[in-house]
DNA sequence: CATAAATTTGCATAGCTATGCAAGCAATCT
DNA sequence: AGATTGCTTGCATAGCTATGCAAATTTATG
């Protein structure tokens, strides 16, 4: 029967390899200066007793724990989420970076949660739908850690943002809602507190100022059930809307379940609903969500990318990038003129094509 | 303007305070001995400094980490698994451990992960929808650290599981439909390698073969997609089944799906579907989904404790927990006589309420 | 073959904290 | 006062790897 708690060490293969330690250590140091038959010869030493380096160690030698924070909330609550955390943790994972993770509520304080990650040496900080206090970001800065949010607007210069274009993807919706003609407008919050709700609304405020118009507001509360609740509300409205954009697509999707079963409304005949962020489930054919897509990968790459850079080459300034979204067009709102439902149409570069979503 | 990169050391704090390196570290220490006295003048001189320990020094000193490494699959595909994750991860946090995060694919081999996480010489690893070699299983018993699977049953002796009783949730299925008349039978699987899927298929053909019956098995790929596909091809049969059973939740509205958009049935007058898991989607108005609950919380606790058991102290043998799941009946399977919507029915303890679901 | 150049190797130490042990100290008891 | 007991404290070292530097070895050069 095998020993139990027999973590050799670099000394112990050494020994048995005949050579000093340090040949061990270069041995697995990629790029370190040793000849290849003594590598083999380590290698080989190192097999024999189970040997694997202590990153431990060598995280408190080298001064880089080869960790990234990962903070993240909304994980059950909206697919969004998920999917980031998925493509984040592959990508770090991919580029040699291991993940240290914390699930946290929305309105959790971070300020509790980060020293826990500092504590551990990570080399850098990521965020998502989670935001930063201004004391923290200056202590991250002051450790010489980078710290990257994503899908949330920067409170403090000393931090990275990468965010869809929230508030064109506002207007937007608005276009859309102007052009086939609606006339009661509503938008189903988030949060009052979260930059990607209020620029949202803003952007969907803002276009339909300009036409004199404005819509109702209801709180989602960002979830399916706040949202089916919002939903009911509005219609009990006397001029009931024919037109809600939510602030993403969990929550049009409770819009849609309460207008089709509580309401006994037809969607989009009696009413038009537009969502954000195009999450998987907006394809299904229960549900077809016209909305705004976030390029989720384009922005996960930016993210990663300046994240490591930062940690790299310590002169980097970080960056503010805001991503343009697509507006999606199936058939959960009603199609102006000229356009049906399969196209993508995106601003950003003013093209629009069928991709058959 | 504040310096970088200045990492204060416990050694800089005890200058500054007066004392002794050992001091500060026992400052930092619960429970360790040290005058009130010092204790002040020490935390008084870290605030000062901004002084944090190094969680990567003391892992080394003290050969604990307190990091607990979480494989998880099907992050994306399956809002289950979000579900796991979240709880698993605030658990541990809760109870002063770390995550260390390593996001698969299911057929993900994982020979290349493990050794990423012994490198960092995690306390315990937990793994969620993955399996292990028999190989890893050994090297993690012979390294002395423990291993708990979480929804696979156990390939070997040297790691713990806890799994629902998919079995018996396969026959609670099977006896449902069987009640209520139905006369043709179907199985949409997840995978032919995955336990869960294997176990519930079993339970579900053993209650059926007992009446001399047997069910088509389609491949559903443990996806939205691949169940829809499933359903299109099940109702191509000559004999299309009235009932489907489906490996998961996910699955089963996928099937719905294609029943309802693809194939003009109507569910459940012509066909029934039962689902697995109870994932908050199953009770949407949309869906309503007569589903086996996996009672999810209990589980992770059970997971939880038991790793952190074997953490604490290293004399504990592994275990094999299969905890009972309870059919949540709802719309979308025909109700035999004297059942109706809403019923929560759990063989474990033989009670059966209306839980309002 | 002698010398220069390049490569490889080992030595010694840094990186930061925890902790066994012995010494110091104060309080208590006789 | 002296002896005993119980806390506190500092010293010294372990825990494991990486790396600058000088020494040793190999290879190339004239």
């Amino acid at each position: 029967m095998a020993e139990r708690k027999v973590n050799s060490t670099s000394t112990q293969v050494a020994k048995l390899a005949g050579v000093s330690q340090s040949a061990v250590s270069r041995a697995f140091t990629p790029g370190a200066s040793i000849a290849e038959s003594t590598r083999r010869k380590v290698l080989q030493a190192a097999r024999k007793l189970g040997y694997q380096p202590n990153a431990i160690a060598r995280s408190l030698s080298t001064k880089r724990s080869k960790m990234i924070g990962i903070v993240i909330a909304n994980v059950t609550t909206n697919p969004f989420y998920p999917e980031v955390l998925d493509a984040l943790s592959r990508q770090f994972q991919q580029r040699g970076q291991r993940v240290m993770l914390f699930v946290v509520t929305r309105d959790q304080n971070l300020d509790d949660i980060l020293p826990q990650l500092l504590e551990y040496r990570v080399d850098g900080i990521l965020l998502t739908a989670a935001t930063l206090s201004s004391a923290m970001a200056h202590e991250c800065a002051r450790l010489g850690v980078p710290v990257t949010l994503f899908n949330r607007s920067v409170p403090d210069a000393h931090a990275s943002s990468f965010c869809c274009d929230n508030i064109e993807g506002g207007r937007m919706a608005a276009r859309l809602f102007m052009k086939s003609g609606h006339h009661q407008f509503a938008f189903v919050a988030g949060s009052h507190d979260t930059s990607t709700s209020l620029e949202r609304e803003r952007g969907f405020r803002e276009e339909l100022k300009q036409h004199g118009l404005e819509p109702f507001i209801e709180m989602g509360k960002f979830s399916y059930q706040g949202a089916f609740e919002a939903a009911r509300r509005l219609m009990q409205l006397p001029k009931s809307p024919d037109a809600v954009f939510c602030a993403n697509d969990i929550m049009a999707i409770g819009v849609l379940d309460a207008l089709r079963h509580a309401e006994q409304k037809k969607v989009p005949e009696d009413v038009s609903v537009i969502g954000f962020d195009d999450i998987p489930m907006a394809a299904w054919p229960s549900y077809n969500l016209t909305t705004i897509r976030q390029p989720i990968e384009r922005m996960i790459d930016s993210a990663v990318n300046d994240l490591l850079d930062r940690i790299n080459q310590d002169t980097m300034y970080p960056k503010q990038e805001l991503v343009p979204g697509d507006l999606v067009v199936r058939s959960s709102a009603k199609l102006p003129a000229g356009l049906s439902s399969g196209w993508v149409i995106s601003t950003s570069e003013n093209r629009s094509e069928n991709r058959n979503v």
